[in-house]
DNA sequence: GTCTATAACTCGATAGAC
DNA sequence: GTCTATCGAGTTATAGAC
């Protein structure tokens, strides 16, 4: 049913890339047609418009990235590695998708993105609850979990979102700065459970 | 010496404003003309070109920013006022100015920027040099200084970076969110406090 | 200095051959 | 389905009158 030919395929891949790299401004159909091993005219017959190819990569993008962030299911006490491991998982799929894309063109159309974002979203505030039910219980402090919720984002997305001017601040080149992440996962993770812990 | 005409204030507050919603790529030279209330031609009179303009915002921008950044002197033990002091000031330079701007301009010539960053930086790493003096006395824990320093920037400056999402993601208007981060700022020095404290 | 008009060019999109 | 060729809108930048 929804079975993609190999060539809208190929044309996804390159057009993810570009986007990505580029932002919807910047970005330009013949590079994706480049990329893609393709002819401007043949991605146009796949793909009617460059707003039509980016709400589909954008949508998929939403769709992946959305039960990443409110993967929370309250299924016991021990919540320290529940912590490390939904850090982790943000971090990975941050950095196989960086959002730099939602930063900037989340605005082209605020509402139709609110409601993809609603849709998307199984579980909303998934945290909240399980935190909620935690700091009842005595097992975390008893405090408002947004910014708990706006940390966990903020320190698994940031990395990304500004890599260059970080790799610039701490004198690491490329190779360096991703070799570091792997540490800061933990680091990270061990930030936001000190902030969570009695 | 370096006094600016009423004109040449007017267009770099409208290019400021234009480049920073609409990114170097989406920003139009017409756009900026009409902020400032000249024509395309007079634009282009004061200002070269779109690149030399940006260059020109890009610099002032960074010029701001990193002394922000670095804002760091050891004059004393009592760490705690001073990271809630830093990290309102760096709230405060964000909002004024979204850094989305370097998220994703910063690519565009990495070797000049990185040059820009370094000459802009009078102390370089005065955090963690603060940092290591307290670890060594005893006054905080002995840990690596560098989650700590990408912490701070990713809790100041994701809210302003991601503001789109987040307002979806939390169900909260702009005015709502506006609002809230008021608190967030206090609640994410707290985190930061939480990391450091023995 | 400021403007209108326009040159020069880029880019998304389409026509039409194969 | 895929391509080359090209259209037409939009954009940066400049020429030249005032």
């Amino acid at each position: 049913m929804d079975e993609l030919t190999e060539p809208e395929q190929r044309i996804l891949a390159a057009a993810r890339k570009v986007f990505e790299r580029d932002g919807y401004a910047g970005a330009r159909m013949q590079h994706i047609a480049d990329e893609a091993g393709i002819s401007k005219a043949s991605l146009h017959y796949y793909f009617r418009s460059k707003e039509k190819l980016f709400q589909r990569i954008f949508d998929e993008y939403i769709t992946r990235i959305v039960p990443v962030f409110s993967a929370w299911n309250d299924d016991g006490d021990d919540w320290q590695p529940k912590v490390r491991t939904f850090m982790k998982g943000m971090m990975k799929a941050i950095s196989e998708s960086p959002m730099l894309l939602i930063a900037r063109e989340f605005d082209r159309d605020p509402s139709k993105m609110e409601a993809l974002l609603t849709a998307r979203r199984k579980k909303p505030n998934a945290f909240a609850a399980y935190f909620e039910r935690l700091s009842k219980a005595g097992l975390v402090r008893d405090i408002d979990p947004r910014p708990l919720i706006m940390a966990m984002q903020a320190l698994c997305a940031y990395p990304y979102m500004n890599k260059a001017f970080l790799c610039a601040a701490m004198r690491m080149d490329p190779k360096q700065y991703n070799a570091y992440l792997d540490q800061y996962t933990d680091q990270a993770a061990d930030i936001i459970i000190r902030a969570m812990k009695k």
